[in-house]
DNA sequence: CAGATTATTAGCGAATCGGCTAACTAACTA
DNA sequence: TAGTTAGTTAGCCGATTCGCTAATAATCTG
């Protein structure tokens, strides 16, 4: 990635789809499936969808087998590509969904008429 | 993967979405996801795409910087989610687009109304 | 048959991924 | 203040990914 030497910062406020030139949106889309190409990160997505699209770190990682600290590292996958962000209310962290990001993919996928 | 010992085989005769129960669509999903996961894999299927969904292996590498049998391999991957099929013909190898199992992935999209 | 063409298979190695434990930070509570 | 709760950060380690080169297989051509 990041063959040029562009966008060395992170691309934490950045909207999703619009706003973005050519190549910034081919990196984005790029992030957002290898976000998704893990189940749990996929079932994060869901998880806090069915919960209206917020949910506390703790209310996520219980759903989980997994211990706390990979489920805070799969949280933080999905908040670099975007598709989630995060808050801290008290000593809770509050995570809340942004489907933004998944348009991309919805549109990729528009290329093949699915 | 396979924490269970199901499905030893490989998946190579089965139609995209329907005829699946749910647990080999939820395979078949992250297959997929895990296809698109490269962007080396996902130009391949663009290509074909625009090329009226079928080329030859030779016509696809032509067209990537990487090596052959790199992209032979990324061919592969793709051939076993489903997204493509292979035929020999005479010396050369023919691949055609599948685009049935992406609509698994249009499905878990709409979850998301995108 | 000899050689070129079209591709796959085998296997090496660097980098990344994704689990884990241990240690840490910050905020609430008694 | 001491302790508990909520969560992250650091870092280890085995497995996987993805590039490569070399070798191999199969088909066409002279």
């Amino acid at each position: 990635m990041g063959t040029d030497g562009t966008s060395a910062g992170g691309a934490h406020h950045l909207r999703g789809g619009a706003g973005l030139n050519a190549q910034q949106k081919l990196e984005a889309l790029d992030q957002v499936v290898v976000a998704l190409a893990h189940p749990a990160r996929r079932q994060i997505l869901m998880t806090l969808h069915f919960r209206g699209g917020i949910a506390t770190a703790g209310e996520i990682a219980s759903r989980f087998e997994h211990k706390w600290p990979t489920t805070t590292r799969h949280l933080r996958v999905l908040e670099d590509a975007g598709l989630l962000h995060q808050e801290k209310r008290g000593r809770t962290r509050v995570y809340t969904l942004d489907k933004k990001r998944l348009s991309l993919l919805g549109e990729w996928l528009g290329w093949f008429n699915v």
